[in-house]
DNA sequence: TTTAATCACGAAAACGTTTTCGTGTTGAAA
DNA sequence: TTTCAACACGAAAACGTTTTCGTGATTAAA
């Protein structure tokens, strides 16, 4: 066992000092071809590579991206990561991870864990617990002690920072006006309570085009799940409060959900009530993921391309590392969803 | 915008030295109560927190994992990653995420980028381009650097170091047991060409169960799929192979599949062809995720509580780590595998 | 031959810690 | 009054780099 060889190792055992190797290495002019070669071979001979963290105590900065998530089994977070690693590995940069579990406190603890020092940046989305106790301050003194923030997905307008997201009441539209355009007349939506932005915004999108179609939004159709009982654990609350929904409006002919798991489970309902899918009921989700693409019949869906977000958000991120003087410009890119169309609605 | 303060701004702030501001932030007898009071409400009032960049220098330990997948989009690796990121963090550590992407370059380079000292071991699984070309030597190198490395599910034998897979050989079994038990004269395996090393142990349960039930496997039922061409972008093409293996075999009564995707494939293949199931056909897959879950009709499927391999994983890499005492011996943890059953297969 | 410029290298500081060891000051014991 | 612990603190080294600056030796110009 080898262990790794360094500058000084190098240095005493060809005699010369530290920043002679170090010069050599680097190709400095201040060194005679001769030393230079001599080095650089010794240096490969023992495979020496600069050790990262002495260079990041020195450079002051690690070339790190941190990212804060809620929640890693999950397609869409999954697809923003995979985005983010894209774009920073290409760029020079690392990528570390570390889950909120959707908890206030575990996001705090692993933002400390990581601001002092590990990272240069962060790229976060926010976790239920925090968006409900609307305890933002983590997030202000990050910022306030200069390390930049890029938020995606979840995100709250009056931390100012860098944001990427999608447009939930425009991607929400589109849904709903294919169903309005495909004939349906009696349009519920699948949601969650309000607290949770998205879920809020895309509710909102829901009643503004019912009512630019000159449609009366039913308090009956609008089903808010509070989702903290809809874990993947308790899929039969989820189902018997989808099936309340069937009972109250026998003529539903369109459903809109904000996610996979609701639209799924509300075609698995559907079936239950003898609704064939996309003839009697059309469904229509949000957020495009395996279940979508893999359900029989297969699900429409808006999607929101998770990886455009990740690369964006990295982009962001690395630019303004990078960019010497910071200007305090802070930018939100919208990245456009696109409804996919499957089986489950009309053609 | 404060920058975070370091030991010697609070030294000079209360002109003593930095050794004594360190000492007394750690309660070190040699300082008096008045200045260690001083210090600490000092540090306290700024937020100070120890630079863990400077840490690690000084320690030469990062208290950082390194994680090496394939892919991230992926159910079974993320429920990895949540297992080792749980104990992980119990235990103070941080997890940096490389993707290889299935490419034996980039497992390469993400392991060069962090093995140069940004992380204090690896947890990982081989890329289907490395077991392809059999060329494992920067694991060696990097085993023979003193990092050590913990393999899981994707792992080859002559490496030593620590691993964590799952039984595929006896999860197989215990799937076409169980379509045998359940009446299946006909059962067919959909697998993976045999250098990936899951897909070749799977197939190996496959024909053992067989023999042992006096049963002669046919080539006919025998389908390999060659997974590069298989992707999610190539469904049409699974599909079509899955159709030939229905057409060519039409008492087809049981199918086990080596995963999800090809699992639930070839239930909507059997649709197409009006078979029912479970009643005329049974179908097993392996790898427990959201697809077999909530697809119509539930799959049953061998699970491999990813999450478990993580969190061992984690405990072998964390344990080896902080014993001091590098005895090399290395352990093989095998997680037992688990048959969910759910509606494709009769009760 | 003297002066100045160029060359080739080394010493040292810096990044932010922790820890070992040395030292001046105090108080008590002799 | 002298001696010696105990006390409270500081200097310095170390982790592994990079970079600035200084310096002795060689070479070219005067």
């Amino acid at each position: 066992m080898k262990r790794k060889v360094t500058l000084k190792q190098i240095a005493k055992e060809l005699d010369v000092s530290i920043s002679t190797v170090s010069k050599a290495l680097r190709n400095s002019a201040e060194i005679s071809e001769d030393t230079r070669q001599k080095v650089q071979a010794f240096a490969k001979l023992y495979n020496y590579r600069p050790n990262n963290i002495a260079l990041s105590l020195k450079n002051r900065k690690t070339k790190t991206i941190g990212i804060i998530i809620p929640e890693i089994v999950h397609h869409f977070f999954t697809t923003v990561i995979r985005g983010i690693e894209l774009v920073a590995n290409k760029r020079g940069y690392n990528v570390i991870i570390g889950l909120s579990n959707e908890s206030f406190d575990k996001e705090i603890i692993n933002m400390e864990m990581l601001a002092n020092g590990s990272i240069d940046g962060f790229i976060l989305s926010i976790s239920k617990e925090t968006l409900l106790q609307q305890d933002y301050h983590h997030f202000k003194e990050t910022i306030n002690q200069g390390m930049p923030i890029v938020m995606f997905d979840r995100v709250i307008n009056d931390i100012e920072c860098d944001k990427v997201i999608v447009d939930d009441v425009e991607g929400s539209k589109k849904a709903v006006k294919k169903l309005i355009d495909n004939g349906c007349k009696h349009i519920a939506i699948i949601t969650t309570k309000d607290y949770v932005s998205v879920g809020r915004l895309r509710t909102q999108g829901y009643i503004e085009t019912l009512e630019e179609h000159k449609i009366n939004p039913k308090a009956s159709l609008i089903l808010k799940i509070e989702d903290k009982l809809v874990s993947e654990d308790h899929l039969e609350l989820l189902e018997t409060e989808i099936e309340q929904l069937f009972k109250s409006n026998k003529k539903l002919d369109g459903i809109f959900a904000v996610n996979e798991l609701y639209a799924i489970t509300a075609m698995k309902v559907a079936r239950k009530y003898n609704k064939n899918i996309p003839e009697d009921l059309q469904v229509i989700g949000f957020t495009d993921g395996v279940l979508s693409k893999h359900a029989t019949p297969s699900l429409t869906t808006v999607s929101q391309h998770g990886q455009k977000i990740g690369e964006k958000a990295a982009q962001l991120l690395i630019d303004k590392l990078e960019n010497e003087n910071d200007e305090e410009i802070y930018q939100t890119i919208v990245i456009e969803t696109e409804l996919v169309e499957r089986e489950s609605t009309k053609k």
